[in-house]
RNA sequence: GUGGACGUAGCUCAGCUGGUAGAGCACCCGGUUGUGGUCCGGGAUGUCGCGGGUUCGAGCCCCGUCGUUCACCCCA
């Protein structure tokens, strides 16, 4: 070997036998309750121009204003690796009419995401998620199905530790009046230069401090809640029972903040409890202005990202994923070249039937591929050789028991 | 971007006040002729993250760098 060893980029989450089974197992999970509430995949490029997130996600945001992974490419055009999943989908719904259909348009994606931050426990440069998004339609039902959704994903990894955010940011007219008066409330406040900036920026952000003085202070502070137009209190109220008739529990949070500009009306997050600083697993909301603000048409729609790593981490952190290791259904173990051949023709035709087969290759002593056999977990072992070929039967020997079978090659399907 | 901790075989780690490296697990071979999981015997493996410095001599000290990790910030 020459040459210095290459590391993966810093701060990427990558996922390698065995553990990667756990990651499929976890994406899975949170994708299945969206194929079955009729939701369909949408599968988006991982680069877009610059342009879609500034404008989309808000050049407020510090997801755009200091996280994002811009380059200019060999045309010199500014593209910027995807740091969230609405706006693509977004500007993709526009671009192909998606939006023109029957109402509302329901998607769902899976894949990575960049941002350019510090890693840390479950932060990561690229990372994971899993969202949907439900477009054109203005019904808090739809509100708490979404909700639902992530809900039944993350209950169908076996996670129970985990709790339910959820606020309304209400619409445009509420929000501005209490803009107003939380801006007061904070001028009275004695912020250091880089916290009062960000009260500039946003003064939503005041709320999430995990400083104790600002927290304290912030307990004073005016709640969007109680800003609520009529119309957005009774729709928020309605979003609460539809959840409450679903069983599912929540927590009302007045302080909660999101990350995006976007979000209007019900916003929502989980958190894990056992997570650490990173505890957010997934979140998600309601956005009015998105698809106008792109070029579309003026239609609202609601969705969420659930982060595939972190939902990994909070399963393992609560003791719910079995790290089952890959199992096969049968192992063959040839013994010489005829043998292998017929091998091979044995696997090909049990795996079109279904059935998970591996083969010992490369002549290894008997006992060696017998161990190999134990460790790959396979159910059942089949030696191949002379005898066996002569007589067109062989002997299943079930691992578990140790107790062997003779069936004939042809009837191995049935005897799996 | 800011701050703390860490970086020794594939993995988890030990290595005393500086004298050029070890354990467990894993891996490979064997314990006679075609059957694993236990046991026994044997074996391979590291430029001690990288670069520089101090020293007669550094895995152990100093500086830098890269990476990991935890927290802030932010968020999935």
């Amino acid at each position: 070997m020459s040459g210095k060893k290459i590391q993966a980029p810093k701060g990427v989450s990558e996922y390698v036998p065995p553990r990667s089974v756990s990651f499929e197992f976890v994406r899975e999970s949170l994708i299945n309750p969206a194929r079955r509430a009729g939701y369909q995949l949408i599968e988006l490029p991982v680069f877009e121009d610059t342009e879609l997130f500034t404008r989309g996600v808000g050049e407020s945001t510090d997801v755009v204003s200091k996280e994002m992974y811009t380059f200019e490419d060999r045309g010199g055009r500014s593209i910027t690796l995807r740091p969230e999943g609405t706006a693509g989908v977004m500007r993709a719904v526009i671009e192909h009419g998606l939006d023109r259909a029957q109402l509302p348009t329901k998607l769902w994606y899976s894949g990575a995401f960049f941002r350019a931050e510090r890693p840390q426990a479950g932060r990561y440069r690229q990372f994971y998620q899993v969202g949907i998004e439900a477009i054109g339609l203005d019904d808090p039902a739809i509100d708490a199905e979404v909700i639902a959704i992530a809900d039944a994903g993350f209950k169908a990894i076996g996670l129970t530790k985990y709790r339910l955010d959820i606020t309304s940011l209400g619409d445009s007219q509420s929000r501005a009046a209490h803009r107003i008066d939380l801006v007061k409330f904070i001028a009275s406040m004695d912020l250091d230069e880089a916290t009062a900036l960000r009260a500039q920026i946003n003064p939503l952000r005041l709320f999430d401090d995990k400083r104790p003085q600002i927290r304290s202070a912030m307990e004073k502070a005016p709640l969007l809640l109680d800003y609520l137009s009529q119309a957005s209190r009774e729709n928020f109220e309605q979003v609460r029972r539809y959840l409450e008739a679903l069983g599912i529990s929540y927590v009302i949070n007045p302080r909660m903040v999101r990350g995006l500009d976007y979000y209007t009306g019900t916003t929502f997050e989980f958190v894990h409890e056992l997570l650490g600083a990173q505890s957010g697993i997934g979140g998600g909301g309601r956005y009015d202005g998105l698809m106008s603000e792109l070029g579309g048409q003026e239609l609202s729609g609601i969705g969420f990202g659930l982060g595939v790593d972190r939902a990994l981490l909070a399963a393992e952190s609560e003791g719910v994923i079995s790290a089952d290791a890959f199992v096969s259904d049968l192992f063959i173990i040839p013994l010489g070249g005829g043998a292998k051949e017929q091998a091979l023709r044995i696997a090909s035709s049990l795996r079109k039937a279904g059935k998970v087969v591996e083969i010992a290759f490369g002549d290894r002593a008997l006992k060696g591929a017998m161990k190999s056999a134990d460790k790959s977990g396979a159910r059942y072992v089949v030696v191949l050789g002379d005898e066996e070929l002569n007589s067109q039967s062989v002997e299943l020997k079930n691992m578990n028991s140790g107790v062997s079978t003779s069936v004939s090659i042809d009837s191995l399907i049935n005897a799996l």
